[in-house]
DNA sequence: TTAACATTTAACACATTGTTAATTAAAAGG
DNA sequence: CCTTTTAATTAACAATGTGTTAAATGTTAA
């Protein structure tokens, strides 16, 4: 291998080389619904896709036209591929600053009838008022949220259900093993909607334990209870609220408890 | 953008494609020093890098020559990153069977200069006695290992110095959180190998602490001690060892100790 | 005035951890 | 043969965290 890499140093042109470079992004939001009044909210995690046009600008029929898709596009030369997904969210939905994660990249041959066409992935968290905003101001593209179970029904374009698979795994992962929670949250939130968060990605019965989980947060390390703030959104009884604070957070496998 | 997305649907040709797509590895082994008879190891985290040659095989000068540079090559149209990483591997040194992770995408304009080239990083586990295999059989390539702190020291090429720090973090990530340490050791082994194992990339008191250690290894769910087999491998009184199992990792930070 | 209800506080039994100390089994040296 | 050495094992205790059940709180709405 060493000679094939030194051979290669000046000319790359004597290789083949991919036809295409992309970025998709898988868009995740939480819709929250409130059964009631001073109640905590009911959580779903969904995915943002887009249905592929029947014909492209010019007219012509569009490969996987009709299905579902992540949105994406190509990245240029100029930017990497996770500017890219940064700027097509901006150029598609009007969202900017928003939290985005590449989570993995999709080269399999033969992924995309078009060609050699690789795919580096990203995961991005939406609040659900920012979707909102986006749908009203454009309502003309055709797009939606689904929901994980509902995913599983439809028919997806590409290899997109296998990265919307891989999507799903990693933000489960980082929900519960890093902060990132904060991404769907407000500033200041109550122990009930934290909770919220993390039963759309968890069946853990040591979250859903209301009493537990009340008495845990007020100890985590990169949580703390904003003196004097608290909020009736959840309870009739005023409620405290936390935030979120910046704190190394560490975890094995090894120390933790089974 | 949507436009852009289907315009791109049949003519892939009129955006500029990326000169080349690489796969570089990262090939982690931890050696391993018994400092006496009848003790545990002294473990240290090593990382292979090779030296690029002076001269291509043609004779011209190289690019970066002279810098210590991860393992990699052009991955072809017919082949994933991953495969092409392993056949890298195999081609290379020789081995095969390894464990392999993708864990970036290095897409920065301008960070090689021979062109618009992408490159996915892997990173390998590799036990010592592969890699002693190895270099008796090929001397002739200038291969090292160096340990975490000797490689803050050396002058890397291309950006590779940023793509080691990634593989860094993740393969502790992946120690920690993951079962992965089971490529690092031998089918059954003792308490103090783990705990060995662990300590090249966390100074995690619990994990330090020689008894609890113990007292814990025996209650992991992924783990089991193997009735009846013992060794003296660690010391004079006849050790325990055990194995991993498959088992499911769940963990949150939201329910661990702190 | 009362019922409803998410939250908060309290209390207890139980499990896990940090720590210290004692015990065990084999090797090595005199 | 006896003694020392050492990693592993076992034991024991206090401190801390968890699962569970129960009661108290503060507010709304009937």
């Amino acid at each position: 291998m060493k000679s094939n890499n030194t051979e290669a140093q000046y000319d790359a042109s004597r290789y083949r080389t991919p036809d295409g470079y992309t970025s998709d992004i898988a868009v995740f939001t939480i819709t929250s619904e409130q059964t009631k009044a001073y109640a905590p909210p009911k959580m779903v995690l969904k995915l943002m896709l887009i249905q592929r046009a029947e014909h492209d600008t010019e007219g012509n029929p569009n490969i996987e036209s009709g299905k579902w898709a992540l949105p994406g596009g190509f990245v240029t030369p100029e930017e990497t591929a996770c500017a890219a997904a940064s700027r097509e969210l901006e150029e598609e939905a009007g969202i900017a600053g928003i939290h985005l994660k590449q989570f993995g990249v999709y080269d399999q041959p033969g992924r995309d009838p078009r060609g050699w066409i690789i795919s580096n992935a990203h995961y991005a968290i939406v609040p659900e008022y920012r979707l909102s905003e986006r749908k009203a101001s454009d309502d003309a593209v055709d797009v939606e949220l689904f929901s994980v179970a509902e995913l599983s029904e439809q028919v997806l374009a590409f290899d997109h259900k296998n990265i919307i698979q891989d999507a799903l795994t990693h933000i489960t992962r980082d929900l519960l093993q890093t902060t990132v929670a904060k991404q769907f949250l407000p500033e200041m939130f109550t122990y009930s909607e934290l909770q919220a968060v993390l039963l759309t990605v968890t069946d853990d019965k040591a979250i859903q334990n209301d009493q537990a989980f009340a008495r845990k947060i007020k100890s985590l390390p990169f949580i703390e209870a904003v003196k004097g703030q608290k909020t009736q959104r959840t309870s009739k009884l005023p409620t405290q609220l936390y935030r979120f604070i910046d704190a190394e957070v560490k975890q094995s496998i090894y120390t933790a408890r089974h």
